[in-house]
DNA sequence: AATTTCGATATTTGATCAAAAATATGAACG
DNA sequence: CGTTCATATTTTTGATCAAATATCGAAATT
């Protein structure tokens, strides 16, 4: 890697702080999986990676820490957010009790236009289910619910939301999905996204219900069954 | 205040950094209420008012951000965050989210031990009504929920739902409370109680709910009534 | 031989200094 | 008299250096 972070040249947002550039940078990096879990962050290694001083190296941790995305102890340094099955499961609770809150507001305050691409963005998920391409189905995964997290208008919640989704991006991408997942996501949100042009707050909320639970169960399994191989 | 940092003397915690034992110092004094909302909080003077350097000062500030206490803004610094209705109600619809959770697990997963001392917290928090002191209803009320938040055994979801209280504190301790809520809240709390202790899930969500809900309400009613009373 | 203590090394944390950016001030001009 | 541009000041951000702390390994003692 060792990306331009000085943007000398400055090709995109020239007007960041170095340690915001950075941790942009860490993060896609991590969420790209391209770190074991548990692997050390060491200040000086990236420093003299991006060629840059130890001071927005240590800004840069202290925000991903934040994110939870890393673990930082007192003059032990960081790691890469290692995850087990509870804390898993107590994301995916979370996330759960969340997106039926944003699913909710999103059937109250959302107009037509905003729903409009719903559909579009169903399918786009579909298509890069087809695709193959785990990174491209996250990101269109994301999208999709992305749009019912905006249209909901309560950025803190989603911002919430949005640090459960960047925390479990690398497992994700690292140990796939289990077999069926993929055809009953599409299913599930075919149903999620009919509840909610339909402005039916019920069957919205349930499906979103049932959606976090059955991405949660899946987790589980797939994390279950890495650790059984592993073994 | 000034109050010593470098523990010298070594009273308490000796083996936390500077910049931990800052941040938490800065908390409490921004919790209870000694910055005006919006007060900028500048590294220099922080830095010389605790006889420290700007280092562990910076790393404090980044903390209390992440904690969405403070807001930073590229090269203009740190402030005090101030909270709009709109905040406030986006707030509280998220904790009223995740307490439903919490409470749903906490009935689920709680030990009778664990529960005992619930209505012991219950009649605390009268007896603080009655002193008429809101730092100790503001204590009481915590504690009284806590109880309920550990026996979940959701950290992540507890840690959210904490940031709220944190960030309305500040405000309860400055504006008060509506004339009949504390009445309201110690007959929500009585209910939302005996339905935990009843092991009876729907009733204890159902409790939680209106209950941030009435919260939400009176703290929204506070607010305005302030930004009428001050224009 | 196992355990513990001591010391060397590596790494984070804190302090000081320099650079960059934003805000405030003031002079020149319309 | 008000506006605009340039300059000065203030404040944050970044770099370098020093101190504190943890980790690791070796030696000594039980």
């Amino acid at each position: 890697m060792n990306a331009q972070i000085n943007n000398g040249s400055g090709s995109e947002a020239l007007n960041e702080t170095t340690s915001v550039r950075l941790t942009e940078m860490l993060r896609r990096s991590i969420m790209a999986g391209e770190f074991e879990p548990g692997a050390r962050l060491r200040i000086a290694d990236v420093a003299k990676q991006f060629g840059i001083s130890h001071m927005p190296v240590r800004e840069a941790l202290r925000q991903l820490e934040a994110d939870r995305i890393i673990e930082i102890e007192s003059h032990k340094g960081a790691r890469i957010r290692t995850v087990d099955a509870e804390f898993v499961g107590n994301m995916y609770d979370m996330r759960g009790a969340l997106e039926v809150l944003l699913v909710e507001r999103c059937v109250e305050r959302a107009s037509d236009a905003e729903l409009k691409p719903l559909k579009e963005l169903e399918r786009a998920y579909v298509q890069a289910v087809a695709s193959g391409d785990r990174v491209a189905m996250l990101a269109a995964n994301r999208a999709f619910h992305s749009l019912t997290y905006k249209a909901a208008r309560n950025p803190e919640a989603e911002r919430i939301v949005g640090q459960g989704w960047e925390l479990i991006h690398a497992y994700r991408v690292r140990y796939g999905f289990g077999r069926e997942r993929l055809k009953q996501n599409i299913r599930e949100h075919k149903i999620l996204a009919d509840a909610i042009l339909a402005r039916d707050v019920r069957a919205a909320v349930a499906a979103a219900k049932t959606h976090c639970d059955s991405a949660r169960d899946d987790m589980l399994r797939c994390l279950a069954d890495e650790a059984g191989s592993a073994s």
